[in-house]
DNA sequence: AGCACGCCGACT
DNA sequence: GTCGGCGTGCTC
C-alpha cells in the first residue's frame, strides 16, 4: 500500500513479464492481474480490452487505493500464481480514466461495500470502449439510375435534397412528408448515398461575459463569496440555502461563470433532469448555449459523443443526474447540487448511494469546491453547518419585491368535502374566486396538488370488505380509470379492474377508496367545468418535451387549473399562478419513517413557493385534519428555521441521522421461512458494543416486493463511529443459501 | 454478471 | 441411450 499514486500500475513477475491490475465491471471483489504484454506501456486508468473466461472484456488499469481512509478500503482478493496470468489483450483509444475518477470509484465502494467492478460499471456504463460513429446524412446520388422507379414520394424526396446539403433520415422524412421506410427503400435502390457530415459541433463553448446578469446588492454579495470559493481551487463545502424566488440560480451561475473563467469544468446535479426546460433556458440566457446533458436515458451515441468531450474537457459544464458524478472529468473546479434536498438523489438498486453526499466525496478528491443548494436544507446539511464543516450563504430576499405567499389550513373536521368529493367547500371557493375575480381583475391560475398517482389508492369490495393486494408485493392496487387498469406502483404489475369481486365474487361491488390526481380531475372537471384543465403526473409527461409544453401552456395562460404530483414542486416558475391547494396535507406524514416531518414540510413548502409574484402575493391553502400538527404550523407561521431545529432536537439525543449514523440490511428470499431463516442468523451474530446498537429483524413495511420475501435490519451507530468495518466483519463471517440476498443500505432515506 | 460444469428427469 | 432442467462455482 506504499505506492505512490504517479507510480507505474506495474511490478515484475518472474518471467520478466509485468503484472498489471484491471479492474472489471463485474462484482468481483478487486482487480484482476493480468500479464504486460512488453509492446504495451499501461499506466493506471487505460482503458483496455482483457481476456475473461474465454471472453473479451474492457476493464480498466487500476493503481492501489491511495488517501482512503482503512476502514473503507475494499479488501484486496486473494493473488493469482503468475503461471494463470493472461496477457492484456490490447489497449483501446479511449481518454484514459483520471485519478479523480479512479479514486472516487475506490471510496464509493469502500463506502456503500459495494465490489468496485460495479461501481467502476457505472464509470463505463457508456460503453466508452466503441467509437463514435460518424454523423451521416442523405444526398442525391449522381448517377440517375434509370432502373429506380420514382414515385410521388420518393419525387418528394428527391425535391428536398435539391440544395445539395445532407440530412439524415429523419429529417428527410419530415421534408418530405414520407416515412423512414421511403429513404430505406431509396438508399436501396441507389437513389441515395450515404456521406459522412461533419456535425453540429457537439458542445458550444459557455461565454462568462454572453450576458452580465442583473443582481441585487445581496444576491451580488453571494454571488462574490461563491466566486471566491472557485477561485480558492481547493476543495470546500457550502450551503447556499434561500427562499423559493430569491434567485439562487442567478446566484450559483455566477460560481459557474468563476469556473470557466477558472478554466475548470463544471457540473450541476439536478434531482430531476426531464423536467429542467426552465433551467436550461436560464442557463443558455446566461452564457449563450446549451451546457452538456447528462441522464440515464440519454441516446447511446449522444452518450458516447458526452462522455469523449467530458474526458476531453470540450464539455465545460454538464448538467446531470446523480449519475453524472461518474463522469470523467480531467479537471473538475465546481460541483452544484441543487435541490440538495430531494431524496431523488439517492439511488435505491444496485448500486445504493446518495448522491448529494458523493457529490461532495467526489469534490474533495478533485479539490473543488461543492455547492449544496436549497430552500429547504436536509437535516444533514444543516448539521453540517452548524458543526463548520460547511459554509453557509443567505439568500434572505424574494427577488423582484415579491413576497412568501401566506399558508392557511383547512380543518377537513370543520369544512368536509360534500360526500364522495375530496375539495373542501373553502378551497372551491378560493379557487373560483382566483380563477373568476368578481371585481373584474385579471384572472389567476390554480394548482391542485396531490402527491399520488392514478385514480385511487384502493379499491375495497363494499359486500365482503376484500381490499385488492398485488399479487407479488405486499400493497395495494392502484386504481388508473384512463388505463382501465389497476397498478401495482411498486413492481409494475397490471391487470384490468375487475367487475366482480375476486374475493365474494359479487358484482358492481368494488368501490374505489381516497383520491389520485385523477379523481381530483374528475371532481375538478365536474366543479369547474369552464376552466382549462392541465394534469401533471410523471405518468402524464413522459418526456422533458412534454413537461416543457405543460410548462409553456401554464406560462402563455393557456390553462386555469394545474393538477399536479410532485413534479410540480421541481423549480418551475409560473408567474400567472396565485393560489396552490394541497388536497391531502396529511398525506406524507403516515407510517414511521424517521424523516415523514422534515420531507413533508420540504415539499409542501416547495409546492407553496410556486404561487405569487411581485404584484400578486400567493397564497396556499392546506386541507389537513390535523391543524395543529407541528409541519402545518411551521408551514403556517413559514418557519423553516425552527421547525427543523425541533427536528434536530429530538434526532440528537438517541444518536439519530444526522447525529449518528444508519446502515439498513434488508433479507431478501423466495418464501417467508428463508427470509426468517436468514434474518434470524443476521440477528444472532448481530455486533454489540458501546454506540453501536442493532434493531430488529423485523419485517420490512413492503414485506412481500416483487415475490420476494423482505426482513430488515438496522444498524446504528455514534457519529464517530464508522459502519462499513462492523458491517464488513459481520456480513463475512456467515453464509447464505444462493436464494437468500441481503442487500446493504447505508444511511437509508426510504424505510420500506 | 456470464458461462461452463454437473447431476437427475422425459424424450427421439 | 441423449437433451436439458437450473444449482454451484469460477473468472487474473
Amino acid at each position: 500500500m506504499s505506492l505512490d499514486a504517479s507510480a507505474a500500475a506495474t511490478k515484475p513477475v518472474r518471467n520478466g513479464a509485468s503484472r498489471v491490475p484491471v479492474l472489471l465491471p463485474y462484482p468481483f471483489q478487486g482487480a484482476f492481474d493480468y500479464a504486460q504484454p512488453e509492446a504495451l506501456a499501461l499506466e493506471p486508468g487505460d482503458v483496455v480490452m482483457v481476456p475473461l473466461n474465454r471472453r473479451a472484456e474492457v476493464g480498466v488499469v487500476w493503481d492501489a487505493p491511495v488517501g482512503l481512509p482503512g476502514d473503507l478500503a475494499t479488501p484486496p482478493p486473494p493473488s493469482v500464481a503468475d503461471a494463470k496470468l493472461k496477457p492484456v489483450a490490447a489497449l483501446l483509444d479511449v481518454p484514459r480514466m483520471p485519478e479523480s475518477l479512479r479514486r472516487f470509484v475506490d471510496w464509493v465502494a469502500g463506502y456503500t461495500l459495494s465490489p468496485p467492478g460495479l461501481v467502476l460499471a457505472m464509470a463505463l456504463r457508456t460503453n466508452a470502449s466503441q467509437p463514435v460513429p460518424p454523423t451521416t446524412g442523405w444526398v442525391r446520388s449522381g448517377s440517375n439510375s434509370a432502373t429506380a422507379r420514382v414515385t410521388p414520394a420518393r419525387a418528394r424526396v428527391l425535391q428536398a435534397l435539391t440544395d445539395g446539403a445532407p440530412r439524415n433520415t429523419a429529417e428527410l422524412g419530415r421534408a418530405a412528408e414520407v416515412g423512414t421506410g421511403v429513404v430505406r427503400a431509396m438508399a436501396e435502390a441507389g437513389l441515395l448515398v450515404e456521406v459522412a457530415i461533419a456535425g453540429p459541433a457537439a458542445f458550444g463553448t459557455p461565454d462568462p461575459d454572453h450576458q452580465d446578469p442583473v443582481l441585487s446588492p445581496d444576491q451580488n454579495t453571494t454571488a462574490q463569496r461563491l466566486r471566491g470559493l472557485v477561485q480558492g481551487r481547493r476543495f470546500q463545502a457550502a450551503l447556499l440555502d434561500g427562499v423559493t424566488g430569491s434567485g439562487k440560480t442567478e446566484v450559483y451561475l455566477e460560481a459557474v461563470a468563476a469556473c470557466l473563467a477558472e478554466g475548470r469544468q463544471a457540473l450541476v446535479l439536478l434531482p430531476e433532469i426531464a423536467l429542467s426546460a426552465q433551467w436550461m433556458q436560464r442557463f443558455v440566457r446566461r452564457f449563450g448555449v446549451e451546457p452538456a446533458v447528462w441522464h440515464s436515458d440519454l441516446g447511446s451515441k449522444r452518450r458516447r459523443i458526452t462522455w469523449r468531450a467530458v474526458a476531453g474537457g470540450e464539455a465545460q459544464v454538464v448538467v446531470g443526474a446523480r449519475s453524472a458524478l461518474f463522469l470523467p472529468f480531467p479537471d473538475l473546479g465546481l460541483v452544484i447540487v441543487d435541490e440538495e434536498h430531494e431524496t431523488a438523489f439517492k439511488q435505491e438498486d444496485g448500486v445504493t448511494y446518495h448522491a448529494r453526499d458523493m457529490a461532495v466525496v467526489r469534490a474533495r478528491l478533485s479539490s473543488a469546491p461543492v455547492l449544496l443548494v436549497s430552500a429547504t436544507p436536509s437535516l444533514e446539511t444543516l448539521a453540517n453547518v452548524e458543526s463548520g464543516r460547511y459554509q453557509h450563504l443567505t439568500l434572505a430576499v424574494r427577488h423582484g419585491g415579491a413576497t412568501m405567499p401566506g399558508v392557511a389550513a383547512i380543518d377537513l373536521r370543520d369544512h368536509p368535502p360534500e360526500r364522495g368529493r375530496f375539495l373542501s367547500p373553502v378551497l372551491i371557493e378560493a379557487a373560483r374566486a382566483a380563477m373568476q375575480p368578481p371585481d373584474g381583475r385579471p384572472a389567476e391560475q390554480v394548482m391542485l396538488f396531490l402527491n399520488r398517482r392514478g385514480y385511487a389508492p384502493l379499491t375495497l369490495c363494499r359486500t365482503c370488505g376484500h381490499r385488492i393486494q398485488c399479487p407479488n408485493c405486499t400493497a395495494w392496487l392502484v386504481e388508473h380509470r384512463a388505463r382501465r387498469q389497476l397498478a401495482c406502483h411498486h413492481c409494475g404489475h397490471t391487470e384490468a379492474v375487475p367487475t366482480h369481486c375476486p374475493a365474494c365474487n359479487a358484482e358492481n361491488s368494488l368501490t374505489p377508496i381516497g383520491p389520485g390526481v385523477e379523481r381530483i380531475t374528475e371532481e375538478a372537471r365536474l366543479t369547474f367545468p369552464d376552466a382549462r384543465l392541465l394534469v401533471m403526473a410523471s405518468d402524464t409527461l413522459p418526456g422533458p418535451n412534454a413537461a416543457a409544453e405543460a410548462v409553456r401552456k401554464i406560462a402563455d395562460r393557456e390553462v386555469d387549473l394545474i393538477i399536479g404530483t410532485q413534479i410540480v414542486a421541481k423549480g418551475w416558475h409560473f408567474p400567472g399562478l396565485t393560489l396552490v391547494g394541497v388536497v391531502d396535507a396529511d398525506l406524507g406524514l403516515a407510517g414511521g419513517d424517521l424523516r415523514a416531518a422534515e420531507r413533508t414540510v420540504q415539499l409542501l413548502h416547495q409546492v407553496g413557493g410556486r404561487a405569487g409574484r411581485a404584484e400578486a402575493p400567493g397564497r396556499v391553502l392546506l386541507q389537513t385534519y390535523n391543524p395543529t400538527h407541528p409541519v402545518m404550523q411551521a408551514l403556517i407561521a413559514n418557519d423553516f428555521a425552527s421547525f427543523m431545529q425541533k427536528e434536530a432536537a429530538q434526532r440528537r439525543p438517541g444518536w439519530w441521522p444526522p447525529y449518528g449514523r444508519l446502515a439498513a440490511l434488508i433479507v431478501s428470499a423466495d418464501t417467508a421461512d428463508a427470509a426468517d431463516a436468514a434474518a434470524q442468523t443476521l440477528g444472532r451474530s448481530a455486533p454489540s458494543g458501546e454506540g453501536v446498537q442493532v434493531l430488529g429483524p423485523a419485517p420490512a413495511p413492503l414485506a412481500i416486493l416483487r415475490g420476494r420475501h423482505r426482513r430488515r435490519l438496522l444498524l446504528r451507530t455514534r457519529r464517530e463511529i464508522a459502519v462499513q468495518p462492523i458491517l464488513r466483519r459481520w456480513l463475512d463471517g456467515l453464509q447464505f443459501p444462493r436464494s437468500v440476498q441481503v442487500d446493504v443500505d447505508i444511511d437509508p432515506v426510504s424505510f420500506l
